[in-house]
RNA sequence: GCCGCGGUGGCGGAAUUGGUAGACGCACGGGACUCAAAAUCCCGCGAUCGUAAGGUCAUGAGAGUUCGAUUCUCUCCCGCGGCACCA
C-alpha cells in the first residue's frame, strides 16, 4: 500500500490554489451569481502566534463557505489583522522594537500559519487596520461621529488601569478589574473623547428581533444594555428639587426617605457628610460594591424632602449604595418593597410603610387605595404627569463609549484643539493622519499620551482660523478598526470611500458571522452600533438593512487535554504548527470538526487526532491503494443497493449538517460511509465523485488530490455539490421492533413495503409467549418503526 | 440574587414533530500477521444475574402525562458562562 504523501499533497495544492486564485470573490456585475458572505473575527496578530483554539472558528466557516462555493454561490470569505492596540505596543516596548516593525513581523507569522492550514480565503482582500490606507477611513468615520454630534469630549470619571496606564471603556472592566491584566481599576477624572452609543440603546435592543443570533448572545446584549422602564419623580427640598428615578412609582406612598449618591451635587457643602463623601471617593469600584452588602450612610441634617403624593416630610440620606452614574444618582427609598432599602432602614431605624397588601391591592396609599397592584404603576405615572411632579421614563445601564486611549499604538484622533475655535476636525483631504515616527512609546503616569511629548507633531495651525493650535494626542481604542472591517472586505482597495455603495449593496449584510462569546458586549455591540450610524448617515446604503450580521454564532473554547483552560503560564498550549507538521492540515481540520459539538467547550485529545489520521489513511487506501475502485460486478447488486441508500443518507446528513454547524456528526456519517465501502471491497463508481465532494469542505487538499486521481477535471472546490434522491433514502427492509406494555419483546427484519395488518400479525406472532394467552387491549403501529401491544 | 447554557459508558460524544439509548471515534481486552515489535486487519466492550438462551437495571434526583420519555410538564440538585447594591 502506498503511504499518503501528506505534505507533498498539501504544499502542491496550496501553491496551485494561490496561483489560480481559486477562492477569489467576484465583484458584482451583470451575471454575478448569488452571494454568500461568511465572516470570522479577524485575529490580533500577537507575538506568540496562533494557538490551536484560534482556527476553530475559521475552519468551521471555511467548511461552510466551501460548501456554498461548490453549490455555485459567489463567496466572500476573507481575513485580516486587527493589529493596533495595547498588547502590540507592550510587546514592542519589551523587545525594544518599533510597534510598526513588531506588528509586521507578527502579521507575517500569522499569515504563514493560516496559509499552512489551507483556508479558502480571498487573500486579495486581506486587511490591516494599521495600514494608513485603511485607517484613513476609520478616522473619517470618527469625524462623521463628531460632525453628527455623537463624538464629544467630556470630563468624566473614567476607569483607569494603573498597570497598563490606560483608560478603559466600561465594557473592558470585569468585576472591577482591568480585563487584560486583572489589576483593580481606579477612578480618575479625565477629559476623554466619548461616543454616544446610548442614543442607540433602544434600537440595539429592538433590532435584535430582526436577526438570528444564538439566544445567549441576544440575552447578554439585552442584559448589558439594561433597559428599565419607570418614572422620574421630583421631591421638593426647600427651594430646590431632587429628581429621583424609580421603576416602582406605584410605591411612592411607601417612600419614607431619600438617598443620594455621595457624588450628588446636593450632598456637597454639608459638613457632617464631608468625611463620608471623601471616603467614598477614595474607594475603588470593587471596594464600594464588595462590602458584603453592609450598608453605610450619613443623614443630611436639617433638610427634608416633601413626598409629592402625600405631602409628608421625609429625611435625606447619602449612601454609596446609590450609584451616581445610574438614573439620577438619587432614589426614593421604599423599605417595605425593596431589599436594599429595607436593609438600610433597619440599620438606621427608619420607618417602613407597606403599600401593597398580600392580595396585591394598594394600601396606605391615599387616592390609590384599593387599586389593584398591576394597574398602580400606570395610574401613578399619569397622576405624576398631571400634577407636573414627575414623568414616565426609560433608563439604560449602557453608558457612552469611552473612546480615548492615552497610548501610542492606535489611530490618532483627527482633531485639532484651538483655543479660539475649539475642537476642529482635521480636513478630509489631510487624512490619513499618521503616527509620528518616534523612539519612545512608554506611557506616562500622568495619564497623558506619549504623543503629547512630540511637540513637532502636536503643534499645528488651526485649519479654521490659522492660529496656533495643538493636535489631539489621544488615540482610538482597538475596537475602532474592528467596528467596520467587514464593510472594507467588500471593497478593500477603494481610496474614494470606505467602500463603494454598489459593492456594499451586493455583499451586505453578512450571511454568517462566527466569533467568540467574549466579544458579545464588546466588539459585537460596538460594531452593530457603528454600522447603524453609518447606515443612518447614508455611508452604507439603505438597501443593506439596519443590521450588519444576519446570523451570529459562537464556537466553544478548546481546552487543554484534561479540561483546563489553555494558557501560556500553564505550558499546556498546543501550537497548530506542530500539529500541521506532524499530521498535515487536513487531519488538523478534520479533527477540529470532529472533536465535539462546535458550540461547546471541548478538551484537546492527542489520541483523537490519531483516529482522524487513520480515517484519512483509509480513504487514501480505498482510492489509490490495494482496494482501488471496485470494478463493475465486484460488488453484488444487493450490496450496491445498500451502499446507495447509505450514500444518499450521507449526502442529506452532510448537506444539512454543514448548514446547521453539526460538523461532528457530518464527520461520523462520512466515517460510517467509508466503513461500508471498505466492507464491500471498494467504492461503486457512481458514488466516487460525490464522496470526494462531501469530503472537500473538511479536507480540501486530500479531496483535490483524489479528484485529480480519479481523472475528474477542474477543481473539486468548484465542481458542484452532490444532491440526494429522496426516493433512495429508504432501505428496502427495516427492523420492526415489538413492544409489550412498553417493553421490547421482539424484533424482526421486514420488507419496507409491509402493510399495517401484516406488521401487526407478525408482531403478535413474535411476542405470543409474553401475552400469556390474554387478548391485547390495543395494538399500535408506527410506520417503519414498531408495533406496541398493550395487554 | 437575576439571565442564559448544560448534566447520557472508562473518555469525547450520537439519538428530540416522544418510538430499538450508547451511532462514530478514543481507550481497553482478545485474536491474525511477525523471530519480535510497530503499523495494519478481524472480534469484543454500559452495569448486573445467568454456562447459555435470556432476564433485570440504567440518560443528575424525585414525581407526573403516555401503550411508550434522554426527548414533554412540575419540583429539586450540580456544573459552566454572563450580569450584579442598576433603584
Amino acid at each position: 500500500m502506498s503511504k499518503r504523501p501528506v505534505h507533498e499533497i498539501e504544499a502542491k495544492w496550496q501553491a496551485e490554489w494561490e496561483k489560480s486564485k481559486l477562492y477569489q470573490a467576484a465583484d458584482p456585475g451583470k451575471d454575478t451569481a448569488e452571494k454568500f458572505y461568511g465572516l470570522v473575527e479577524f485575529p490580533f496578530p500577537s507575538g506568540e502566534g496562533l494557538h490551536v483554539g484560534h482556527p476553530r472558528s475559521y475552519i468551521a466557516v471555511d467548511a461552510m463557505t466551501r460548501k456554498q462555493r461548490m453549490s455555485g454561490k459567489n463567496v466572500l470569505y476573507s481575513i485580516g489583522w486587527d493589529a493596533f492596540g495595547l498588547p502590540a505596543e507592550n510587546y514592542a516596548i519589551k523587545h525594544k522594537v518599533k510597534p510598526q516593525d513588531a506588528t509586521q513581523k507578527n502579521i507575517n507569522n500569522f499569515r504563514r500559519q493560516l496559509k499552512s492550514i489551507g483556508f479558502g480565503f480571498d487573500w486579495d482582500r486581506e486587511i490591516d487596520t494599521t495600514d494608513p490606507k485603511y485607517f484613513k477611513w476609520t478616522q473619517w468615520q470618527f469625524l462623521q461621529f463628531f460632525k453628527h454630534g455623537l463624538a464629544y469630549k467630556a470630563k468624566t470619571n473614567i476607569n483607569w488601569c494603573p498597570k497598563d496606564k490606560i483608560g478603559l471603556a466600561n465594557e473592558e472592566v470585569v468585576a472591577g478589574c482591568c480585563e487584560r491584566c486583572g489589576t483593580p481599576v481606579e477612578k480618575r477624572e479625565k477629559e476623554q473623547w466619548m461616543i454616544a452609543i446610548t442614543q442607540y440603546a433602544e434600537r440595539l435592543i429592538a433590532d435584535l428581533d430582526t436577526v438570528d443570533y444564538l439566544p445567549q448572545i441576544k440575552s447578554q446584549q439585552i442584559n448589558w444594555i439594561g433597559k428599565s422602564e419607570g418614572a422620574y419623580i421630583d421631591f421638593a427640598v426647600g427651594h430646590e428639587t431632587v429628581r429621583v428615578f424609580t421603576t416602582r412609582p406605584d410605591t411612592l406612598f411607601g417612600a419614607t426617605y431619600l438617598v443620594l449618591a455621595p457624588e450628588h451635587p446636593l450632598a456637597a457643602g454639608h459638613e457632617e457628610a464631608k468625611t463620608y463623601i471623601e471616603a467614598a471617593r477614595k474607594k475603588t469600584e470593587i471596594e464600594r460594591t464588595n462590602e458584603d452588602k453592609e450598608k453605610t450612610g450619613v443623614r443630611l441634617e436639617g433638610v427634608m424632602a416633601i413626598n409629592p403624593a402625600n405631602g409628608q416630610e421625609i429625611p435625606i440620606w447619602i449612601s454609596d449604595y446609590v450609584l451616581a452614574h445610574y438614573g439620577t444618582g438619587a432614589i426614593m427609598a421604599v423599605p417595605a418593597h425593596d431589599e436594599r432599602d429595607e436593609a438600610f432602614a433597619k440599620k438606621f431605624d427608619l420607618p417602613i410603610v407597606q403599600v401593597i397588601s398580600e392580595e396585591q391591592i394598594m394600601i396606605n396609599s391615599g387616592f390609590m387605595d384599593g387599586v389593584p397592584a398591576w394597574k398602580a404603576k400606570d395610574e401613578m405615572i399619569s397622576w405624576l404627569e398631571e400634577k407636573k411632579c414627575g414623568e414616565g421614563t426609560t433608563t439604560y445601564k449602557l453608558r457612552d463609549w469611552v473612546f480615548s486611549r492615552q497610548r501610542y499604538w492606535g489611530e490618532p484622533i483627527p482633531i485639532i484643539n484651538c483655543k479660539k475655535c475649539g475642537h476642529v476636525p482635521v480636513p478630509d483631504d489631510q487624512l490619513p493622519l499618521t503616527l509620528p515616527d518616534v523612539d519612545v512609546y512608554e506611557p506616562t503616569d500622568s495619564g497623558e499620551s506619549p504623543l503629547a511629548s512630540m511637540r513637532a507633531w502636536v503643534e499645528v495651525k488651526c485649519p479654521t482660523c490659522g492660529g496656533d493650535a495643538e493636535r489631539e494626542t489621544d488615540t482610538m481604542p482597538n475596537w475602532a478598526g474592528s467596528s467596520w472591517y467587514f464593510l472594507r472586505y467588500c471593497d478593500p482597495h477603494n481610496d474614494q470611500a470606505l467602500a463603494s455603495p454598489e459593492k456594499l449593496k451586493y455583499w451586505m449584510p453578512v450571511d454568517l458571522y462566527n466569533g467568540g462569546m467574549e466579544h458579545t458586549t464588546l466588539h459585537l455591540l460596538y460594531s452593530r452600533f457603528w454600522y447603524k450610524f453609518l447606515w443612518d448617515i447614508g455611508a452604507v446604503p439603505q438597501e443593506c438593512g439596519s443590521e450588519p450580521y444576519k446570523v451570529r454564532r459562537s464556537h466553544g473554547l478548546i481546552m487543554a487535554q484534561g479540561g483546563e483552560k489553555m494558557s501560556k503560564s500553564k505550558g499546556n498550549v498546543v501550537n497548530p504548527d506542530d500539529v500541521v507538521n506532524e499530521y498535515g492540515a487536513d487531519v488538523f481540520r478534520l479533527y477540529q470538526m470532529f472533536m465535539g459539538p462546535f458550540d461547546q467547550a471541548v478538551p484537546w485529545d492527542t489520541n483523537g487526532i490519531e483516529g482522524v489520521r487513520k480515517y484519512l489513511d483509509r480513504v487514501w487506501v480505498l482510492f489509490v491503494g490495494a482496494q482501488f475502485i471496485a470494478p463493475q460486478g465486484v460488488i453484488n447488486h444487493a450490496r450496491t443497493l445498500e451502499l446507495e441508500t447509505l450514500y444518499h443518507q450521507t449526502v442529506k446528513k452532510v448537506t444539512e449538517g454543514i448548514d446547521h454547524m453539526h460538523f461532528n456528526t457530518c464527520v461520523s456519517q462520512l466515517m460510517i460511509l467509508l466503513n461500508a465501502f471498505s466492507d464491500a471491497g471498494g467504492i461503486p463508481e457512481t458514488m466516487q465523485k460525490g464522496f470526494i465532494q462531501l469530503l472537500a469542505p473538511f479536507v480540501p487538499h486530500l479531496a483535490e488530490e483524489l479528484w485529480q486521481k480519479i481523472g475528474a477535471t477542474g477543481s473539486v472546490h468548484r465542481s458542484g455539490w452532490p444532491s440526494f434522491d429522496s426516493s433512495k433514502l429508504q432501505a428496502s427492509s427495516f427492523t420492526l421492533v415489538v413492544q409489550v406494555n412498553g417493553k421490547i419483546r421482539g424484533k424482526a427484519v421486514v420488507d419496507s413495503t409491509v402493510s399495517e395488518d401484516e406488521a401487526k400479525a407478525k408482531a403478535l406472532e413474535l411476542v405470543e409467549k409474553w401475552l400469556e394467552g390474554k387478548t391485547p387491549k390495543q395494538v399500535i403501529y408506527v410506520k417503519g418503526k414498531l408495533v406496541s401491544v398493550v395487554v
